[in-house]
DNA sequence: ACTGGCACTCTCGGGCTTCGACTGCTTACC
DNA sequence: GGTAAGCAGTCGAAGCCCGAGAGTGCCAGT
């Protein structure tokens, strides 16, 4: 639907406005590289863009600048991801070498990680509780009433309820409730454990055990989907490249909700896509963001994603390149351990 | 050293500045109710709070804008924190019989509480882990070289560490080590624990416990003083204070340290004070940002602290009483549990 | 189908003026 | 001596004008 040329146009407007932040004019065009036609010839091609609604203008004798419809071609025919520059991709080797054990640490380091590699905010969504299965559970007393459930998942990953109980329980008591618990529940995902039918096993055992099994299996079956580990870096790199402290501020605010940004990327990953621009996100505010998100593959499951969040005019080929390379890398570093 | 209406103008124009952020001149000062002469005898007055370095003119025929040391003693003469609001108390009231259990949920809760009572950012660094005695340990086997140091604190809070070892180990050895690092450890705080000699211990062990055991008590020693639990919120409110969004950056760059963070506070609570104003902070880049601190008490033993970052023409008597009740209702809720 | 040329539009920045909010000083009063 | 009143002076903010510059759209010519 659009021609050669026209896409070249495109092209051009879309990378010098991602340089400069300024209306791109028909001269500078016509002066790049890519395109060999006159001024003249850009400005006719241009206002067929605007047309159809590639491209906008701030007002009349000023340039052209981007629309969403616009960054969308442009990040569509970018194709895949490109190569990371020989500086980026060392760093990326070098941490990935390095980064072992830890699981939360070493997300969170991936964030930093992402947002040094594209000065924008990175989002490391970890691995859904859902897939992992139980390695451990213990129960332990706080206090004769307050009793905490910690699980090992077979991730790594630790999760932790306190169930508040009616009457005290003393040690014996919890000890026995956790061997119980521990033959019921070791092996399984969160999700079977937490269907268990309480019902059904409090033939044979004590009362009070039987209250505490039953409690530590409903407080399983709670909002662990809640506690979605999510780590958030870069932000002040990112927001550096806005310039009202008003949109600034309305961005962080969704940061805040790191539910928010788990469900937006699971949104837009969804959809199918790899970069929402603009409104595509679904969120009003980050009207004036794009992002781009990757899953990553933990021994053949899909299990988590990253993503980075930067201005609409962000630079999508190395924003995607990043992603995709530390995506994968990611993927093959938590599945050797 | 500042006589009674000087005192009175001072304040007048601190108060002004904080509501408006624009420069107050004599006039408005001569006409606020507190103040019963002239505009021109407060021209004198200002002229010489200016040169005692009270306040300070962004130009000539400019009003007054406090300096630091003029916030500064419009704060000590506040005396103590105000009280606060109804709406707020009630705010503070209804969280508190709400929350329960699960420290860390309620932490990160108290973080929101205070910044949605301030409108400023609001942080609150978690008990320290040193005070706190070892209530449980346990050893997962992840995978045959990887294996989870799981430790529960009698504060609720849990840490873990992987161990890499250089051999595999089957599921008996871990579990003879682990027994016997729980004999060892339990009821010890983390520092006496990890004080302990590893090489008093090899008598009578196999070789392979040994090597686990051996692995933990170092991995307890390392950097456990990283992960102390801060909760930042409210930074969206926060920086909607300020204008510039270099500053912003600068700012939440700081903020993304959390390590940075919990040394600013404690540094200023070292120094006896309750308030930070500007670069008493000790962070150049917090030049235009003041500190409300105040450390929460847990079973008469201090356990951590919380704060607001803010402006430096911040509402200092609200944020004094909002982290003053917010501490000591923090402080005797958690000594409940 | 391009291109060169031209008239037109609109922003941006500098220079200018006016306005208003201040201050500091001087003088008068109690 | 402390307070008040008045007055001249200062400086930024806002408004205005104008010219420069960057763009555009359109038309006519190749």
């Amino acid at each position: 639907m659009l021609d050669e040329r026209k896409a070249t146009i495109l092209r051009a407007v879309v990378t010098e406005y991602i340089e400069t932040a300024q209306p791109v004019g028909s001269g500078h065009v016509a002066s790049s590289a890519e395109v060999n036609v006159s001024s003249a010839t850009v400005r006719n091609d241009m206002a067929a863009l605007e047309a159809e609604g590639y491209l906008a203008q701030p007002h009349t004798s000023a340039g052209r600048i981007p629309t969403e419809k616009g960054y969308r071609f442009f990040v569509d025919q970018l194709g895949g991801p490109g190569k990371l520059g020989v500086n980026e991709s060392q760093q990326v080797r070098t941490f990935f070498s390095r980064t072992h054990g830890e699981m939360e640490q070493m997300l969170s380091d991936t964030s930093r990680l992402l947002s040094s590699l594209t000065h924008y905010a990175a989002v490391v969504v970890g691995p859904q509780h859902e897939v992992a299965t139980i390695k451990s559970v213990q129960l332990v007393g706080l206090s004769p009433r307050l009793v905490l459930v910690v699980l090992v998942l077979s991730s790594g990953a630790i999760e932790k309820h306190s169930i508040e109980l009616a009457a005290d329980a003393d040690d014996l008591i919890v000890n026995a409730a956790a061997v119980r618990l521990s033959t019921l529940i070791t092996g399984q995902t969160l999700a079977s454990a937490s269907s268990i039918d309480s019902h059904s096993l409090d033939l044979g055992e004590s009362v009070d055990v039987a209250v505490i099994l039953r409690a530590a299996l409903t407080v399983l079956g709670g909002e662990h989907r809640h506690d979605d580990q999510v780590f958030i870096g870069g932000t002040s790199d990112m927001i550096a490249s806005f310039d009202a402290v008003r949109t600034v501020s309305e961005i962080l605010r969704i940061l805040e909700q790191q539910l928010v940004v788990v469900s937006l990327l699971e949104d837009v990953l969804g959809r199918g896509l790899s970069v929402a621009i603009g409104r595509e996100t679904g969120n009003e505010a980050l009207a004036d963001c794009s992002i781009v998100v990757a899953p990553y593959v933990v021994d053949g499951e899909t299990a988590g994603s990253i993503g980075v969040l930067g201005p609409t005019r962000m630079h999508y080929d190395q924003a995607l390149s990043a992603v995709a390379v530390v995506a994968n890398r990611l993927g093959r570093t938590l599945s050797e351990g």
